[in-house]
DNA sequence: GCATTTTTCGACTAAGAGTCGAAAAACAGG
DNA sequence: CCTGTTTTTCGACTCTTAGTCGAAAAATGC
């Protein structure tokens, strides 16, 4: 009873790996029983099925990156920094995980959407917090917060998601970040300098 | 040589019908020979793989989609009008097409993101030519018009891809499309119609 | 009518997900 | 330390699917 939670930690982190280094579909459960040493019964004692064990690989990504940003809310940042920190923080990529790419190539849509969908849940009700602090102190004014972060959210992730985004689409993001929040013009321009 | 036009055709057409039905991965290439009645080599004659074949099928969607929203841009309505009605003959759901929500299935995330990429494509030039045109009559001032068009894509799809949205969602939409293209507001208000 | 090209066939391979019954280990309690 | 029970492990097997290939059949051109 004890030992299978040890198992099963390590076969976690064994698809974390792989899952990131060549993509949830290119990752055959058979590569990480090897990987692992143990026979394909002893998979399926632990996981019912190989994509069951997916969403607990994104489980625990979606941890860490939520705590990264809860950091980053509690932090004395000014709020419009906090936003955008909080954005940042939420690619799964960078440095501590090595994907290079992988989760952005077409076969791994899949994973790729389910880590966004889950992330997104997870953070919005930061955002909103932060966004609150940011009308309380008179830089932001809007309604509908929730609704507003989505869609930034959602725009962020389209437009910086794969590497190939332009100084224009980032004066149209910082455009829209302050219209959507209703902030000063200006309030977002830190924001060219944190991409280049 | 005439022939084989004919066959290749036939196989997109009862591909097309099967991948809405069930969609992409669900489909197997057993079951769309069986349905045509040939055998695997031929199929395998006429596609070099699955994919390859949904790259086709997905053409032939983007062909349709794309010549309704020309239509549109020809059409005498005005431009905010145009617009939307643009983004809305984008969704590839709609009576035309047998769908019951196939493409929004989790399994057919490759499929669904694969006809996003490129009817966003597509239609982009479209929709910068009618924001123009309300540029041209004072409706609309704003500039990096395809930066905009695109975010204001990617958020619609977002939004209204799945049927759950909210009146409030609705309300931003309106809100960040009037900003983003610097019209008056209430221009776009009429959206709040079209779509109850 | 015959040679060439196009189209069709279907048995076969390979790979991968998931099943299952039974063996081995770990763990009681006496 | 033995013995019955539960947890964990094993690996051969099934089933499904994409994709291959060589050869037959059909169409085409001369």
């Amino acid at each position: 009873m004890k030992k299978g939670e040890r198992r099963k930690k390590e076969l976690l982190e064994i698809a974390y790996r792989l899952f990131l280094q060549k993509g949830y579909e290119e990752t055959s459960v058979d590569a990480i029983i090897e990987e692992a040493g143990i026979a394909k019964g002893t998979y399926y004692y632990y996981f019912e099925t190989k994509e069951q064990m997916l969403e607990e690989v994104i489980g625990m990504m979606i941890e860490a990156e939520t705590e990264a940003a809860r950091q980053v809310l509690q932090s004395p940042l000014p709020v419009p920094q906090k936003i955008i920190g909080i954005i940042a923080s939420l690619r799964p990529s960078r440095e501590e995980a090595p994907i290079e790419g992988a989760l952005m190539r077409p076969e791994n849509v899949l994973m790729h959407r389910k880590i966004l969908q889950k992330l997104s849940d997870a953070v919005t009700p930061l955002l909103a917090r932060a966004v609150e602090e940011g009308i309380a102190q008179g830089i932001f004014a809007c309604d509908n917060i929730a609704e507003r972060v989505r869609m930034l959210l959602v725009v962020s992730n389209e437009t910086f998601d794969q590497g190939r985004f332009t100084e224009r689409d980032v004066a149209v993001f910082i455009d829209m970040a302050e219209k959507l929040f209703g902030a000063k013009p200006g309030t977002m321009d830190f924001i060219r300098e944190l991409i280049r």
